[in-house]
DNA sequence: ACTATGATTTAGGCTGACCTAAATCTGTAG
DNA sequence: CTACAGATTTAGGTCAGCCTAAATCATAGT
């Protein structure tokens, strides 16, 4: 009837390719064991598909050292990039998701929607550049501005920072942010902090209302991304 | 990851149950060539399936006779039509799709789409009960209230009609319509029609607009579903 | 420089879904 | 009542993508 993805590309092979490409912007060249554990797919398995990509020209793969995107693998990645996170927006903003549970909906949807709807999608949107969770939504000649951030763990004491971005994988950990206020673009102020990778005290900076402290433990701290913001005026 | 389809059935089982629901529709027990022929795949593939698919219980098989859907399998067969209308309604009242564009789209999201995604976009339309060629859409638990029509080319000559529906799933053919200004709940007077199965020329009422009289081949008569409509007052 | 450990690949198999070619059934026309 | 045409099924094969078990490689620690 009609092909299961739009990109000639199989479901299974764009998944390998977007998991590759985060996992090369995590840190260099992609793990076999890396993408088996992303992918929840046995390892033996990522060595058979990475075989294919490379004989069709989407990555190169140095034998037990690891595996790089080509250009054209790259390019299919980041329109399935893009086609994520334009969904997410759009389910949030149009039909009423919440933040937390846009990811898996996303997952499915980003292989089977024409390019045609992406791009009816981001029109309705106004072009958005990010997504729900902070992340950059590349163009679609896959260009992809990535904000300098640091981790909320990093950020010195008595500093005033922004929140800007979080990994939109974990629904519960969303939910604990939204329940601490903490969504992209929120001030805070670091408060203390306790040594030994302790936990993080801050101040969210809700308009009009009190700033109550909240304590972060410091394995989260290393997840949520954030910029420093000018000092406050005194 | 995620699994491709939401209900369990693959995306190829999905697309048999929907097929075979509507064959029956359009004549008693389903054939292997016409379930091939809907589906573009050889005969063979198909007898292989439906053994898959009767030792699953979503049908009953006589062999060398045809095939008919159980309870179970028709309730499938359902929700995949209920999504494919939504889908198509969506996109048509939300996002700027022309009907003649939307049947390939939903094609491939009603087995992507999770069945509270589909709720949302149902409530955003305000749980509409045609789609945009005037299919019903079936409710979430499978009822589908199939209206009686007749086709435009058994419609006799002089009387007023209501053009409610026509297949999805040729993009010309809709765009031919709309040419005409045929859209399903537009009135219509019949006023002439050729002997031999010759064409039938119609009086499109067209509101505040000459009303230019259209020749229709009877081919495509046969592809109109109308209800005539009350006697006009003169 | 060797060796053990962990990562990776190879070998061999399975399943779903498709295909072509060959066998078999059904129903109709003589 | 038989034979043939057309529909259907069976037989046997391919391919993608997954699996487990076994072999191989890389490297870190002695």
């Amino acid at each position: 009837m009609v092909p299961t993805a739009t990109s000639g590309f199989s479901r299974s092979t764009e998944d390998y390719l977007k998991t590759i490409y985060e996992l090369e912007l995590a840190g260099g060249a992609a793990q076999t064991s890396a993408i088996a554990e992303a992918l929840e797919v046995a390892p033996p398995s990522v060595s058979g598909m990475v075989k294919r990509l490379s004989e069709s020209g989407l990555l190169q793969h140095a034998p037990y050292r690891g595996v790089q995107l080509t250009l054209s693998g790259k390019r299919a990645a980041l329109r399935i990039v893009r086609r994520h996170r334009i969904l997410e927006t759009y389910l949030t903003s149009k039909l009423g998701y919440d933040w937390d549970s846009v990811h898996g909906e996303a997952e499915r949807l980003e292989h089977a929607v024409s390019d045609g709807l992406i791009e009816r999608m981001a029109m309705a949107l106004g072009n958005p550049l990010y997504d729900p969770h902070g992340a950059p939504i590349p163009s679609k000649d896959g260009d992809v501005e990535a904000p300098e951030t640091i981790a909320l763990a990093d950020v010195s004491v008595g500093a005033v920072a922004e929140f800007r971005m979080v990994e939109d994988r974990d629904p519960e950990l969303l939910r604990y942010l939204t329940s601490l206020g903490l969504r992209p673009g929120v001030l805070f102020e670091v408060v203390g902090r306790q040594p030994f990778r302790g936990p993080i005290t801050i101040r969210v900076q809700a308009p009009a209302k009190r700033e109550a402290e909240k304590v972060i433990g410091n394995e989260l701290a290393q997840a949520l991304r954030c910029v420093l913001a000018e000092e406050e005026v005194g």
